[in-house]
DNA sequence: AAAAAACATTGACATTTATCAACGACCTGT
DNA sequence: ACAGGTCGTTGATAAATGTCAATGTTTTTT
Protein backbone atom coordinates (compact mmCIF):
# COMPACT_ATOMS: atom_id res chain seq x y z
CA UNK A 1 0.00 0.00 0.00
CA UNK A 2 2.23 2.69 0.99
CA UNK A 3 5.47 1.58 -1.15
CA UNK A 4 4.07 3.61 -4.16
CA UNK A 5 3.80 6.51 -1.95
CA UNK A 6 7.19 6.75 -0.55
CA UNK A 7 8.65 5.76 -4.00
CA UNK A 8 6.66 8.69 -5.20
CA UNK A 9 8.18 10.99 -2.80
CA UNK A 10 11.72 9.64 -3.15
CA UNK A 11 11.27 10.43 -6.87
CA UNK A 12 10.35 13.98 -6.26
CA UNK A 13 13.05 14.84 -3.31
CA UNK A 14 17.00 15.50 -3.61
CA UNK A 15 17.56 13.04 -0.02
CA UNK A 16 15.29 10.00 -0.10
CA UNK A 17 13.16 9.58 3.29
CA UNK A 18 15.69 7.54 5.78
CA UNK A 19 13.67 4.68 7.61
CA UNK A 20 12.76 6.88 10.68
CA UNK A 21 10.63 9.00 8.24
CA UNK A 22 9.37 6.25 6.43
CA UNK A 23 7.74 5.35 9.83
CA UNK A 24 6.53 9.09 10.14
CA UNK A 25 5.01 8.72 7.03
CA UNK A 26 3.17 5.42 7.46
CA UNK A 27 1.70 6.67 10.36
CA UNK A 28 0.06 10.47 8.98
CA UNK A 29 -1.71 9.03 5.81
CA UNK A 30 -4.70 7.16 5.96
CA UNK A 31 -6.09 5.09 3.80
CA UNK A 32 -9.18 4.70 2.27
CA UNK A 33 -11.40 3.36 -0.01
CA UNK A 34 -13.42 5.04 -2.81
CA UNK A 35 -15.93 2.98 -4.73
CA UNK A 36 -16.82 3.73 -7.76
CA UNK A 37 -19.41 6.81 -8.50
CA UNK A 38 -18.52 7.99 -4.49
CA UNK A 39 -17.88 11.48 -4.25
CA UNK A 40 -14.36 12.06 -2.89
CA UNK A 41 -15.40 15.68 -2.08
CA UNK A 42 -18.57 18.08 -3.38
CA UNK A 43 -18.78 21.53 -3.98
CA UNK A 44 -19.51 23.72 -1.15
CA UNK A 45 -17.22 21.44 1.75
CA UNK A 46 -13.95 22.32 2.39
CA UNK A 47 -11.75 19.81 0.95
CA UNK A 48 -10.08 18.34 4.10
CA UNK A 49 -7.55 15.78 2.25
CA UNK A 50 -5.63 15.57 -0.16
CA UNK A 51 -5.51 11.60 -2.10
CA UNK A 52 -2.52 9.99 -3.07
CA UNK A 53 -4.19 7.07 -5.60
CA UNK A 54 -2.34 3.87 -5.03
CA UNK A 55 -5.21 2.11 -7.33
CA UNK A 56 -8.21 3.41 -9.03
CA UNK A 57 -9.36 6.57 -11.39
CA UNK A 58 -10.72 10.10 -10.34
CA UNK A 59 -12.46 12.94 -11.79
CA UNK A 60 -12.53 16.32 -10.76
CA UNK A 61 -15.39 18.77 -12.61
CA UNK A 62 -17.31 21.62 -11.84
CA UNK A 63 -21.40 22.17 -12.86
CA UNK A 64 -22.75 25.43 -14.48
CA UNK A 65 -25.46 27.45 -14.15
CA UNK A 66 -27.44 25.03 -17.37
CA UNK A 67 -26.13 22.21 -14.94
CA UNK A 68 -23.25 20.57 -16.99
CA UNK A 69 -20.30 19.19 -15.80
CA UNK A 70 -16.59 20.58 -16.71
CA UNK A 71 -13.97 17.60 -16.43
CA UNK A 72 -11.13 19.54 -14.92
CA UNK A 73 -9.07 17.01 -14.06
CA UNK A 74 -8.72 13.06 -14.54
CA UNK A 75 -6.10 10.93 -11.95
CA UNK A 76 -5.32 7.54 -12.25
CA UNK A 77 -2.52 5.76 -10.09
CA UNK A 78 0.36 7.81 -8.52
CA UNK A 79 -1.64 11.32 -9.05
CA UNK A 80 -2.97 13.42 -6.44
CA UNK A 81 -6.80 13.91 -6.10
CA UNK A 82 -8.01 16.85 -4.22
CA UNK A 83 -9.04 20.54 -4.37
CA UNK A 84 -5.61 22.33 -2.96
CA UNK A 85 -6.97 25.56 -3.12
CA UNK A 86 -9.90 24.68 -0.70
CA UNK A 87 -7.03 22.64 1.17
CA UNK A 88 -4.94 25.23 1.91
CA UNK A 89 -6.92 27.77 2.00
CA UNK A 90 -9.69 26.28 3.89
CA UNK A 91 -12.58 27.73 1.79
CA UNK A 92 -15.18 26.10 0.07
CA UNK A 93 -15.00 24.21 -2.74
CA UNK A 94 -16.42 25.04 -6.10
CA UNK A 95 -15.50 21.13 -7.55
CA UNK A 96 -16.67 17.47 -6.89
CA UNK A 97 -14.29 14.97 -6.88
CA UNK A 98 -15.78 11.15 -7.51
CA UNK A 99 -14.30 8.00 -8.11
CA UNK A 100 -14.88 6.32 -11.80
CA UNK A 101 -13.35 2.85 -10.69
CA UNK A 102 -12.87 1.55 -7.35
CA UNK A 103 -10.36 3.50 -5.62
CA UNK A 104 -7.85 3.26 -3.23
CA UNK A 105 -6.16 6.26 -1.84
CA UNK A 106 -4.13 7.43 1.05
CA UNK A 107 -5.34 10.30 2.79
CA UNK A 108 -3.39 13.47 4.40
CA UNK A 109 -5.01 16.37 5.84
CA UNK A 110 -3.80 19.70 6.12
CA UNK A 111 -3.00 20.26 9.86
CA UNK A 112 -0.70 17.17 9.61
CA UNK A 113 1.03 17.71 6.27
CA UNK A 114 1.96 21.33 8.22
CA UNK A 115 3.13 18.89 11.47
CA UNK A 116 5.50 17.35 9.32
CA UNK A 117 7.10 20.11 7.21
CA UNK A 118 9.94 18.68 9.15
CA UNK A 119 10.47 15.91 6.93
CA UNK A 120 12.29 17.71 4.01
CA UNK A 121 11.26 14.95 1.15
CA UNK A 122 7.86 15.37 2.18
CA UNK A 123 7.85 19.28 2.35
CA UNK A 124 9.89 19.22 -1.32
CA UNK A 125 7.58 16.85 -3.33
CA UNK A 126 4.69 19.10 -1.90
CA UNK A 127 6.18 21.96 -3.00
CA UNK A 128 6.89 21.23 -6.66
CA UNK A 129 3.58 19.35 -6.77
CA UNK A 130 2.52 22.94 -6.50
CA UNK A 131 4.43 23.78 -9.40
CA UNK A 132 4.00 21.38 -11.70
CA UNK A 133 0.19 21.96 -11.21
CA UNK A 134 0.51 25.62 -12.27
CA UNK A 135 2.37 24.59 -14.95
CA UNK A 136 0.21 21.73 -16.71
CA UNK A 137 -2.83 24.11 -16.29
CA UNK A 138 -0.75 26.56 -18.10
CA UNK A 139 0.02 24.70 -20.87
CA UNK A 140 -3.48 23.49 -21.15
CA UNK A 141 -4.55 27.04 -21.69
CA UNK A 142 -1.64 27.89 -23.85
CA UNK A 143 -2.59 24.88 -25.82
CA UNK A 144 -6.48 25.51 -25.59
CA UNK A 145 -6.02 28.85 -26.99
CA UNK A 146 -4.05 27.50 -29.92
CA UNK A 147 -3.74 24.16 -30.85
CA UNK A 148 -6.50 22.65 -33.14
CA UNK A 149 -8.29 20.00 -31.21
CA UNK A 150 -7.10 17.51 -33.49
CA UNK A 151 -3.27 18.25 -32.06
CA UNK A 152 -4.56 18.51 -29.05
CA UNK A 153 -6.61 14.81 -28.93
CA UNK A 154 -3.00 13.61 -29.99
CA UNK A 155 -1.09 14.96 -27.95
CA UNK A 156 -3.40 13.64 -25.21
CA UNK A 157 -2.99 10.44 -26.60
CA UNK A 158 0.36 10.29 -26.64
CA UNK A 159 1.06 11.99 -22.91
CA UNK A 160 -1.83 9.89 -21.30
CA UNK A 161 -2.90 7.00 -22.88
CA UNK A 162 -3.92 5.25 -19.59
CA UNK A 163 -7.31 8.45 -19.62
CA UNK A 164 -8.02 6.81 -23.04
CA UNK A 165 -8.67 3.43 -21.70
CA UNK A 166 -9.62 4.31 -18.56
CA UNK A 167 -12.30 6.88 -19.01
CA UNK A 168 -15.23 7.42 -21.84
CA UNK A 169 -14.65 9.36 -24.73
CA UNK A 170 -17.76 12.15 -23.48
CA UNK A 171 -15.33 12.53 -20.45
CA UNK A 172 -12.23 13.05 -22.61
CA UNK A 173 -14.27 15.37 -24.73
CA UNK A 174 -15.39 17.62 -21.54
CA UNK A 175 -11.27 17.27 -20.20
CA UNK A 176 -10.80 18.68 -23.84
CA UNK A 177 -13.80 21.49 -23.48
CA UNK A 178 -15.50 20.45 -26.42
CA UNK A 179 -18.69 18.57 -26.97
CA UNK A 180 -18.62 14.98 -26.83
CA UNK A 181 -20.14 14.60 -30.80
CA UNK A 182 -17.16 17.05 -31.48
CA UNK A 183 -14.43 14.71 -30.50
CA UNK A 184 -16.33 11.55 -31.95
CA UNK A 185 -16.08 13.35 -35.42
CA UNK A 186 -12.61 14.59 -35.35
CA UNK A 187 -11.52 10.95 -34.16
CA UNK A 188 -13.25 9.80 -37.09
CA UNK A 189 -11.80 12.66 -39.42
CA UNK A 190 -8.28 11.65 -38.43
CA UNK A 191 -8.60 8.06 -38.50
CA UNK A 192 -9.24 8.14 -42.09
CA UNK A 193 -5.91 9.84 -42.93
CA UNK B 1 11.40 51.44 -4.34
CA UNK B 2 11.58 48.15 -1.47
CA UNK B 3 8.36 49.09 0.36
CA UNK B 4 6.06 47.59 -1.80
CA UNK B 5 8.13 44.63 -1.75
CA UNK B 6 8.21 44.34 2.08
CA UNK B 7 4.53 45.18 2.12
CA UNK B 8 3.65 41.90 -0.15
CA UNK B 9 5.60 39.81 1.09
CA UNK B 10 4.23 40.86 4.65
CA UNK B 11 0.76 40.15 3.35
CA UNK B 12 1.42 36.70 2.87
CA UNK B 13 3.00 36.02 6.10
CA UNK B 14 2.24 34.92 9.20
CA UNK B 15 4.46 36.03 10.98
CA UNK B 16 5.87 40.28 9.24
CA UNK B 17 10.14 40.66 8.42
CA UNK B 18 11.44 41.90 11.22
CA UNK B 19 14.02 44.41 10.61
CA UNK B 20 17.68 42.37 10.16
CA UNK B 21 15.15 39.95 7.43
CA UNK B 22 14.36 43.95 5.83
CA UNK B 23 17.97 44.31 5.18
CA UNK B 24 18.69 40.77 3.60
CA UNK B 25 16.06 41.32 1.17
CA UNK B 26 16.83 44.77 0.03
CA UNK B 27 20.42 42.92 -0.82
CA UNK B 28 19.34 40.22 -2.51
CA UNK B 29 16.67 41.51 -4.88
CA UNK B 30 18.53 43.69 -7.16
CA UNK B 31 16.42 46.66 -9.18
CA UNK B 32 16.09 46.70 -12.84
CA UNK B 33 14.84 48.84 -15.62
CA UNK B 34 12.97 47.26 -18.77
CA UNK B 35 12.41 49.91 -21.25
CA UNK B 36 9.08 49.77 -23.15
CA UNK B 37 9.28 46.69 -25.73
CA UNK B 38 12.19 45.48 -24.53
CA UNK B 39 12.34 41.76 -23.43
CA UNK B 40 12.59 40.74 -19.77
CA UNK B 41 12.27 37.02 -21.13
CA UNK B 42 13.03 35.12 -24.56
CA UNK B 43 11.74 31.61 -25.77
CA UNK B 44 15.06 29.76 -25.15
CA UNK B 45 16.87 30.88 -22.25
CA UNK B 46 16.29 30.16 -18.49
CA UNK B 47 14.71 31.72 -16.60
CA UNK B 48 17.38 33.63 -14.26
CA UNK B 49 15.26 35.99 -12.35
CA UNK B 50 11.65 36.30 -11.08
CA UNK B 51 10.73 40.28 -11.02
CA UNK B 52 8.30 41.89 -8.91
CA UNK B 53 6.86 44.75 -10.48
CA UNK B 54 7.09 48.07 -8.89
CA UNK B 55 6.12 50.28 -11.43
CA UNK B 56 4.73 49.44 -14.90
CA UNK B 57 3.08 46.49 -17.27
CA UNK B 58 4.50 43.45 -19.06
CA UNK B 59 2.59 40.25 -20.69
CA UNK B 60 4.11 36.81 -21.29
CA UNK B 61 2.78 35.23 -24.49
CA UNK B 62 3.88 32.51 -26.58
CA UNK B 63 4.29 32.50 -30.38
CA UNK B 64 2.48 29.50 -32.60
CA UNK B 65 3.74 28.08 -35.64
CA UNK B 66 2.18 30.56 -37.73
CA UNK B 67 3.56 33.21 -35.89
CA UNK B 68 0.61 34.53 -33.73
CA UNK B 69 1.34 35.88 -30.87
CA UNK B 70 -0.96 34.22 -27.94
CA UNK B 71 -1.04 36.46 -24.80
CA UNK B 72 -0.98 33.91 -21.43
CA UNK B 73 -0.37 36.17 -18.37
CA UNK B 74 -0.70 40.35 -17.79
CA UNK B 75 1.46 41.76 -15.12
CA UNK B 76 0.87 45.14 -13.45
CA UNK B 77 2.15 46.31 -10.06
CA UNK B 78 2.51 44.04 -7.19
CA UNK B 79 2.54 41.11 -9.80
CA UNK B 80 5.39 38.70 -10.35
CA UNK B 81 6.59 38.06 -13.66
CA UNK B 82 8.95 35.48 -14.79
CA UNK B 83 8.36 31.59 -16.12
CA UNK B 84 8.47 29.58 -12.72
CA UNK B 85 8.64 26.49 -14.45
CA UNK B 86 11.79 27.92 -16.33
CA UNK B 87 13.34 29.66 -13.08
CA UNK B 88 12.86 26.61 -10.81
CA UNK B 89 13.87 23.27 -13.53
CA UNK B 90 16.44 25.66 -14.79
CA UNK B 91 15.03 24.32 -18.21
CA UNK B 92 14.38 26.66 -21.14
CA UNK B 93 11.17 28.65 -21.71
CA UNK B 94 8.99 28.91 -24.48
CA UNK B 95 7.33 31.75 -23.61
CA UNK B 96 8.45 35.53 -24.03
CA UNK B 97 8.11 38.49 -21.27
CA UNK B 98 8.39 42.22 -22.71
CA UNK B 99 7.44 45.57 -21.45
CA UNK B 100 4.87 47.07 -21.93
CA UNK B 101 5.04 50.41 -20.84
CA UNK B 102 8.81 51.44 -19.19
CA UNK B 103 8.68 49.07 -16.03
CA UNK B 104 10.70 48.98 -12.37
CA UNK B 105 11.51 45.64 -11.46
CA UNK B 106 12.86 43.63 -8.44
CA UNK B 107 15.08 40.77 -9.40
CA UNK B 108 15.79 37.75 -7.39
CA UNK B 109 17.64 34.58 -9.18
CA UNK B 110 17.32 30.94 -7.85
CA UNK B 111 20.27 30.42 -6.13
CA UNK B 112 19.78 33.42 -3.95
CA UNK B 113 16.14 32.95 -3.12
CA UNK B 114 17.38 29.19 -2.17
CA UNK B 115 19.84 30.36 -0.01
CA UNK B 116 17.26 32.87 1.70
CA UNK B 117 14.58 29.91 2.38
CA UNK B 118 15.80 30.82 6.36
CA UNK B 119 13.10 33.90 5.69
CA UNK B 120 10.16 32.07 6.97
CA UNK B 121 8.22 34.97 5.26
CA UNK B 122 9.67 35.14 2.26
CA UNK B 123 9.55 31.04 1.84
CA UNK B 124 5.70 31.06 2.81
CA UNK B 125 5.16 33.58 0.47
CA UNK B 126 6.92 31.98 -2.55
CA UNK B 127 5.19 29.28 -2.01
CA UNK B 128 1.63 30.42 -1.88
CA UNK B 129 2.38 32.39 -5.08
CA UNK B 130 2.83 28.83 -6.70
CA UNK B 131 -0.76 28.06 -5.35
CA UNK B 132 -2.59 31.05 -6.10
CA UNK B 133 -1.06 30.94 -10.41
CA UNK B 134 -1.82 27.10 -10.09
CA UNK B 135 -6.16 28.22 -8.98
CA UNK B 136 -6.01 31.07 -10.91
CA UNK B 137 -4.94 29.16 -14.24
CA UNK B 138 -7.41 26.68 -13.50
CA UNK B 139 -10.06 28.56 -12.90
CA UNK B 140 -9.33 30.69 -16.34
CA UNK B 141 -9.40 26.98 -17.81
CA UNK B 142 -12.44 26.14 -16.75
CA UNK B 143 -14.63 29.66 -17.70
CA UNK B 144 -13.16 29.30 -20.76
CA UNK B 145 -14.89 25.62 -20.99
CA UNK B 146 -17.77 27.27 -19.88
CA UNK B 147 -19.03 30.89 -20.08
CA UNK B 148 -19.23 32.70 -23.01
CA UNK B 149 -17.00 35.34 -23.55
CA UNK B 150 -19.61 38.29 -23.11
CA UNK B 151 -19.28 36.73 -19.21
CA UNK B 152 -15.63 36.25 -19.06
CA UNK B 153 -15.24 40.01 -20.37
CA UNK B 154 -17.16 41.59 -17.92
CA UNK B 155 -15.68 38.94 -14.95
CA UNK B 156 -11.93 40.30 -16.35
CA UNK B 157 -13.21 44.05 -16.33
CA UNK B 158 -14.45 43.88 -12.57
CA UNK B 159 -11.28 41.78 -11.54
CA UNK B 160 -8.89 43.22 -13.45
CA UNK B 161 -9.72 46.78 -14.17
CA UNK B 162 -6.41 47.94 -14.65
CA UNK B 163 -5.57 45.64 -17.78
CA UNK B 164 -8.54 47.51 -19.27
CA UNK B 165 -6.86 50.62 -18.63
CA UNK B 166 -3.15 49.93 -19.65
CA UNK B 167 -3.17 47.40 -22.10
CA UNK B 168 -5.10 48.11 -25.59
CA UNK B 169 -7.96 45.40 -27.12
CA UNK B 170 -6.36 43.31 -29.14
CA UNK B 171 -3.98 42.03 -25.83
CA UNK B 172 -7.05 42.06 -24.02
CA UNK B 173 -8.49 39.88 -26.50
CA UNK B 174 -5.63 37.63 -26.65
CA UNK B 175 -5.72 36.95 -23.31
CA UNK B 176 -9.61 35.72 -23.48
CA UNK B 177 -7.96 33.66 -26.13
CA UNK B 178 -10.36 35.15 -29.09
CA UNK B 179 -9.04 37.30 -32.20
CA UNK B 180 -9.82 40.92 -31.16
CA UNK B 181 -12.55 41.01 -33.79
CA UNK B 182 -14.61 39.04 -32.31
CA UNK B 183 -14.15 41.08 -29.00
CA UNK B 184 -14.28 44.02 -30.62
CA UNK B 185 -18.43 42.76 -31.45
CA UNK B 186 -18.73 41.07 -28.50
CA UNK B 187 -18.26 44.68 -26.35
CA UNK B 188 -19.98 46.76 -28.54
CA UNK B 189 -22.91 43.92 -28.54
CA UNK B 190 -22.64 44.54 -24.95
CA UNK B 191 -23.13 48.36 -24.63
CA UNK B 192 -26.26 48.25 -26.94
CA UNK B 193 -28.26 46.49 -24.06
C1' DA C 1 -32.08 -13.48 -19.57
C1' DA C 2 -34.26 -9.26 -19.71
C1' DA C 3 -34.37 -4.51 -18.77
C1' DA C 4 -32.11 -0.38 -18.03
C1' DA C 5 -28.42 2.60 -18.35
C1' DA C 6 -24.36 4.30 -20.48
C1' DC C 7 -21.90 5.06 -24.53
C1' DA C 8 -20.62 6.28 -29.33
C1' DT C 9 -21.95 7.72 -33.72
C1' DT C 10 -24.38 10.24 -37.31
C1' DG C 11 -27.33 13.79 -39.55
C1' DA C 12 -29.40 18.36 -39.82
C1' DC C 13 -29.08 22.69 -38.39
C1' DA C 14 -27.87 26.87 -35.48
C1' DT C 15 -24.43 29.49 -33.34
C1' DT C 16 -20.04 31.11 -32.42
C1' DT C 17 -15.78 32.37 -33.80
C1' DA C 18 -11.96 32.95 -37.17
C1' DT C 19 -10.25 34.98 -41.18
C1' DC C 20 -9.44 38.38 -44.66
C1' DA C 21 -9.91 42.94 -46.18
C1' DA C 22 -10.83 47.72 -45.86
C1' DC C 23 -11.18 52.00 -43.43
C1' DG C 24 -10.52 55.82 -40.34
C1' DA C 25 -8.79 57.48 -35.87
C1' DC C 26 -5.13 58.16 -33.17
C1' DC C 27 -0.65 58.30 -31.47
C1' DT C 28 4.37 58.85 -31.86
C1' DG C 29 8.86 59.73 -33.40
C1' DT C 30 11.53 62.56 -36.27
C1' DA D 1 3.88 68.88 -39.49
C1' DC D 2 3.79 64.58 -41.46
C1' DA D 3 4.84 59.69 -42.19
C1' DG D 4 4.42 55.34 -40.34
C1' DG D 5 2.81 52.53 -37.14
C1' DT D 6 -0.78 51.00 -33.91
C1' DC D 7 -5.36 50.48 -32.82
C1' DG D 8 -10.31 49.65 -33.13
C1' DT D 9 -14.26 48.80 -35.98
C1' DT D 10 -17.07 46.84 -39.60
C1' DG D 11 -18.46 43.77 -43.45
C1' DA D 12 -18.41 39.42 -45.99
C1' DT D 13 -17.46 34.84 -45.76
C1' DA D 14 -15.58 30.41 -44.13
C1' DA D 15 -14.63 27.17 -40.60
C1' DA D 16 -15.25 25.12 -36.21
C1' DT D 17 -18.11 23.77 -32.79
C1' DG D 18 -22.56 23.31 -30.31
C1' DT D 19 -27.21 21.55 -30.05
C1' DC D 20 -30.90 18.42 -30.77
C1' DA D 21 -32.61 14.12 -32.20
C1' DA D 22 -32.33 9.40 -33.64
C1' DT D 23 -30.12 4.98 -33.58
C1' DG D 24 -27.43 0.98 -32.52
C1' DT D 25 -24.12 -0.97 -29.49
C1' DT D 26 -22.19 -2.24 -25.30
C1' DT D 27 -22.25 -2.57 -20.41
C1' DT D 28 -24.41 -2.89 -16.09
C1' DT D 29 -28.04 -4.03 -13.09
C1' DT D 30 -31.66 -6.67 -11.52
Amino acid sequence: MYEKLISYINAYATKPLDEEEVKVIKDIFVPKKIRKKQYFLQEGEVCKYMGFIVKGAMRMYSVDDKGMEHVLSLYVEDWWAGDRESFVMLTPTVYNIDAWEDTDILTITQARLAEFNSIPALHEMSRKLDEKHAFANMKRLNASNSLPLEQRYADLAERYPDFLQRFPQHIIASYLGVAKETLSRVRSQTSKK
